[in-house]
DNA sequence: CGAAATGATTTAAG
DNA sequence: CTTAAATCATTTCG
């Protein structure tokens, strides 16, 4: 069985086509040996590992070698060409930013950085929040991250199993014919480049369950819940005392966010939509304007508490509204404009009221945040 | 259950 | 950045 290398002979026709007897056409040389080659798969690993062996002692073969190496020649520039490409890969590299970012990219750690991240983005965050809601949003998270990781950890075995898996059949195929380091390694690059697309794939689709994950959780819209009494209060005592100029200051902010044990950012949520809709039509806050004022007047003449009013002598009388005790013209100001609003004719009327009263009340401030009319009127 | 109330966000302007 | 205005999504109320 054994071939052992002969001195090439003169010359037999070339590997004659085992199959066809009566000659086919040159042309369909080419084909036969595909179909044999497509053969192959099909056979049983014995019968061909025996072939590759035969092939290997064939007589023929230091001959087809040089043969091969002369095409070679002839064609390696143009596979130099072909050298790889480096893709734009500045999209993926936004995807690893915010999968570190998002405490994606650590295996199996603690999710810090995406509790982190969670608390930044709640700016109006209760304090007692958190607890439950975070826990499930965690847990939501780390399934994610597990989902992601295992599948990375599938795809990278994959593409190690299939590198060596083309590498050591290379390195069979250089005996038959030549296969140079270089042409593994730029082989080795494109298998690997296909498998940097499908991460890329994996990792876009992880970024978006993250995102989807906390459009869910994180808008506070969705879980929206109603200030305290104490809160409400407090927001609604400062706003109708100083309903000629509702726009407190940061300071005045930050103590009214730690008297209603809310947030600032809650604090000027609260008085951008007081001011709009107490603006929108004044007489639905009507009742309210006048608990709250009649309040304000007690606790301005009657020392209630003990710490309650002694902290906030900038708040308590205001020293932008004027001169007034902040009950009797607070009261006239809602009379006024609500009778302003009932107007027939709410145009003149209710701007002739109002600038009176501007004009009695000082306040020149006062008609800034009331540009408009009442919605009654409709035109 | 539907409407009102309400806190938060988005959009646009300064 | 702040704010007015519009809008959203939820909670509360009748």
């Amino acid at each position: 069985m054994d071939a052992p290398q002969r001195p090439p002979r003169p010359a037999p026709p070339p590997p004659a086509p085992r199959r066809s007897p009566p000659g086919p056409p040159p042309g369909s040389n080419t084909g036969d040996v595909l179909q044999q080659i497509m053969a192959i798969t099909d056979q049983s690993l014995d019968e061909a590992q025996a072939r590759k062996h035969a092939l290997n002692c064939h007589r023929m073969k230091p001959a087809l070698y040089s043969v091969l190496c002369e095409i070679k020649e002839k064609t390696v520039s143009s596979i130099h060409g072909i050298q790889e490409v480096g893709p734009p890969d500045a999209q993926l590299l936004r995807l690893d930013n915010m999968l570190l970012a998002e405490g994606m990219s650590r295996p199996e750690k603690q999710g810090r950085g995406a509790s982190a991240a969670a608390n930044a983005a709640t700016p109006g965050g209760h304090p007692n929040e958190g607890g439950l809601e975070h826990s499930d949003y965690r847990a939501k998270l780390s399934q994610i991250r597990q989902l992601y990781h295992s599948e990375l950890e599938k795809y990278e075995q994959a593409c190690r199993e299939f590198t060596m898996h083309v590498t050591n059949l290379l390195q069979e195929q250089s005996r038959i014919r030549p296969v140079s380091p270089a042409e593994i390694e730029h082989m080795v690059g494109i298998i690997h480049g296909k498998f940097h697309s499908i991460q890329m794939q994996l990792k876009q689709s992880t970024c978006e369950a993250v995102l989807a994950l906390r459009a869910r959780f994180l808008d506070a819209r969705r879980k929206r819940q109603n200030f305290s009494k104490q809160a409400t209060e407090v927001l609604n005592e400062y706003f109708y005392s100083h309903l000629s100029n509702p726009y407190p200051s940061e300071e005045t902010k930050e103590e009214l966010a730690r008297r209603g044990g809310i947030t600032v950012s809650q604090v000027s949520n609260w008085f951008g939509n007081k001011r709009i809709r107490y603006k929108k039509n004044m007489r639905k806050f009507q009742e309210e304007a006048t608990i709250y004022t009649a309040k304000t007047a007690v606790d301005a003449t009657e020392v209630r508490g003990p710490g309650r009013q002694a902290s906030p002598p900038s708040m308590s009388h205001s020293s932008s509204s004027g001169p007034f005790p902040l009950t009797g013209p607070g009261d006239a100001l809602i009379r006024l404009q609500t009778l302003a609003c009932l107007q027939p004719t709410p145009r003149e009327g209710g701007l002739l009221a109002q600038e009176r009263l501007a004009g009695e009340a000082n306040a020149s401030r006062f008609t800034r945040w009331q540009p408009r009319q009442c919605p009654l009127r409709r035109i």
